[in-house]
DNA sequence: CAGCATCCAGCACGATACTG
DNA sequence: CAGTATCGTGCTGGATGCTG
């Protein structure tokens, strides 16, 4: 691992940065991101694919993400209305690094739990 | 993008690894793990390298961290005391996607910022 | 030195109801 | 369809003071 690295997520930039990671790695930020990864979606759609988000937080997510420049935001002018959400470049450079955590997070769940349970049970 | 990951962290596996990521990402886990990449460190230690974190939170965040098994706490049977962290395999095989998660947004952080500031200002 | 206990503010988040 | 508005709650996390 370089050092390089490590001394900028560690150290006095850590302050913007941190502010930064939080968004990010919010409760839903990284779920969206990874759902429209498929390509665009519509709000419906993206409610549905996205398990057990309420319509407020994605509304409110979503407009974090748009005012980040992670994503666009297209409302049509039809009747009924349709909004569309797609990725934007920076939001397409998002994914890898997300697919790294998650792929860490699925490789290494059935040892954090096991360690829980462990944990649990000396005390 | 391989689909298969892209898979895993959407769909319905999204439940269980949700809460690991919640765990790992949140406010000062990542922080402390890249600390920790630099080797054994004591809590006062920690305490300076992690800038802005309370003491309470440096608490919860290393109980957390050793319950999941992440790192080791050794106590030393000294006067004073002396308490030692340092990562476990598991932990160390998170300074990877930690860092590029955090590259990413030192990379990002400066266009982030003004598209949130060309943001206020349409608002 | 390395913490735990306590108190308290803020906001993250869900549930519900209403709208252009 | 794609939101906004409002209310209520539990958790996050800082401040402070005390201990072995």
């Amino acid at each position: 691992m370089d050092y390089e690295h490590t001394c900028m997520i560690r150290g006095d930039g850590g302050r913007a940065l941190r502010a930064i990671l939080d968004q990010i790695c919010n409760k839903w930020t990284l779920l969206i991101v990874a759902t429209l990864d498929q390509g665009t979606l519509r709000f419906t759609e993206l409610h549905h694919q996205v398990p057990g988000i309420s319509q407020r937080m994605l509304t409110l997510t979503l407009r974090n993400l748009e005012r980040d420049g992670l994503i666009t935001r297209t409302v049509h002018a039809e009747v009924p209305p349709r909004v569309e959400y797609a990725l934007t470049p920076t939001g397409k450079s998002l994914i890898a690094p997300a697919l790294a955590l998650a792929g860490w997070a699925i490789t290494h769940a059935p040892g954090i739990e096991a360690s829980r349970e462990a944990y649990a049970i000396r005390h």
